[in-house]
RNA sequence: GGCGGUGUGCCCGAGUGGCCAAAGGGAGCAGACUGUAAAUCUGCCGGCUUCGCCUACCCAGGUUCGAACCCUGGCGCCGCCA
């Protein structure tokens, strides 16, 4: 079995690290318990989160001891972004998205068995705690001229915004975390993204200051696109693990679509093929790009990850149906059906306005885009082109009697239904 | 606390009384080309009952036939001074 750190660095997975000799030893020795921390900041992780969830499961199968921490009180006071101040969230509010992100991580690890994953929120240690009580014991550890150098902070600094003192405290907080699951769990290693950095370097100072030891870091990259613009978003908006807000075949189609100069880097980051697996879908990638083999291990594998072999057998199919060669009129009731309950959808009446249709089913933001994009002729109803502003949902249009597939651009679906029948 | 400056659409940033739904850039969307890719070129890019109307230039008032632009007050931010 390969080294973890060897395999972590071939996949390109640590971008910082504390001493990597001490680290490999570390990791070599035994079990270590590591943590890595997600806030509650919406109701549900997105795809950048899974490069940390990730990671904690592969130093899990590599036999180390994972430590999931879900920030009930970190959340609350918000990790300071480079550009503006957070807004605060409700407590209740908090509260509810920790279940929900504490639910979307557990699948990913063991909590069974000698490397068993424990689940910690930090408001077990935060909420009994004073004002007082904290600055005295955490805060005299910190000189302020040194958390004015992280850089988060000093861009805040630097920005017309500046910072408050709540967001200010943050690095604290985290610190304070650490030492808290090293008392309580024999916690030694943190991973973190790599903007996490001064963070995460708060705690193992924190650490050495209390208690003398040398505590470990890793920190993962942050992922980027060859074309430069952001990972992680599809359509502007952020790709999530919810199914709810990012539908299954939505998610497949994200990876699905991924560049050819991103898909190998991507398979490192997110797959758990092997070296060689892997080295031969980015041959394939170069000998036969517009087979996109890498592109569909890739998305199956992830899509399998998060939503299971069933999920991934039906957006496959729905994928295959819909982006077929053949004429939609063509695909019997059923395959329509079970490609179509994997779009979003609306229901609607014959005689509806198609632009109408347009909005409502989330394929444009409003009537006026959905405007534009028949005049720009972006807009489809069963692969064919909307010519006039005005159609309407027509008894003729129907599959089956009662759908309608329409599509914006060459890849943006959408499925109708008609009431009644 | 004083003085000065500044606050514009998703972001950056022009605009200083009508010609402004607001220059330019970025991001985003669509079309062409393709492989449901990238790059490139072209178009679009507040909303709606879409040849017109409504809402918008930090907030609240005011002046004016008419205000993003002028005045008053408030708030945020920046700089200098104390």
């Amino acid at each position: 079995m390969t080294d973890i750190v060897d395999d972590l660095k071939w996949r390109g997975l640590i971008a910082l690290s504390t001493d990597e000799d001490a680290l490999r030893k570390a990791l070599a020795d035994g079990p270590v318990t590591f943590y890595a921390g997600f806030d509650p900041t919406a109701a549900s992780l997105h795809i950048g989160h899974l490069v940390q969830i990730l990671t904690m499961r592969r130093l899990q199968l590599a036999g180390h001891r994972p430590l999931a921490l879900v920030g009930g009180a970190t959340g609350q006071i918000g990790d300071p972004r480079p550009t503006a101040e957070r807004t605060l969230n409700d407590p209740e509010v908090i509260a509810a998205w920790v279940g929900r992100l504490r639910a979307q991580i557990e699948p990913f690890l063991d909590f069974d068995g000698p490397s068993a994953a424990t689940m910690v929120n930090n408001l077990d240690w935060t909420s009994g705690l004073s004002a007082i009580d904290f600055l005295r014991d955490v805060g005299k550890h910190f000189r302020v001229n040194k958390m004015l150098t992280k850089e988060a902070v000093a861009r805040r600094l630097e920005s017309e915004e500046g910072i408050s003192y709540t967001e200010f405290s943050y690095q604290l907080l985290q610190a304070y975390d650490f030492l808290e699951l090293k008392r309580r769990y024999g916690c030694t290693l943190q991973q973190g993204g790599s903007d996490q950095w001064g963070n995460l370097t708060a705690g193992t100072d924190l650490i050495h200051r209390i208690t003398g030891e040398n505590v470990h870091l890793i920190a993962t990259p942050l992922i980027t696109k060859a074309d430069g613009t952001k990972f992680s978003k599809s359509e502007g908006s952020a790709v999530w693990l919810d199914p709810e807000m990012t539908t299954p075949y939505a998610f497949y189609q994200f990876w699905l679509n991924a560049a050819d100069a991103d898909v190998v880097n991507y398979l490192k980051v997110f797959s758990f093929r092997s070296r060689e697996e892997i080295e031969d879908l980015a041959r394939q990638t170069e000998e036969r790009p517009q087979a996109r083999a890498a592109q569909r291990a890739l998305a199956e594998d992830l899509t399998t990850l998060l939503h299971g072999a069933d999920q991934t057998a039906a957006v496959v199919n729905a994928s295959k149906a819909l982006f077929g060669q053949g004429d939609l009129a063509e695909l019997d009731a059923a395959t329509l059906a079970a490609a179509l309950s994997e779009l979003p959808r609306a229901r609607a009446a014959a005689g509806t306005p198609l632009i109408d249709l347009f909005a409502e089913t989330g394929l444009v933001a409003s009537k006026s885009a959905a405007r534009r994009t028949v005049r720009e002729g972006g807009a489809y109803a069963n692969n064919a082109k909307v010519e006039e502003e005005d159609a309407a949902l027509t008894p003729e249009l129907l599959l089956h009697g009662r759908w309608l597939v329409l599509r914006r651009g060459k890849r943006n679906l959408a499925a109708v239904e008609v009431d009644g029948s």
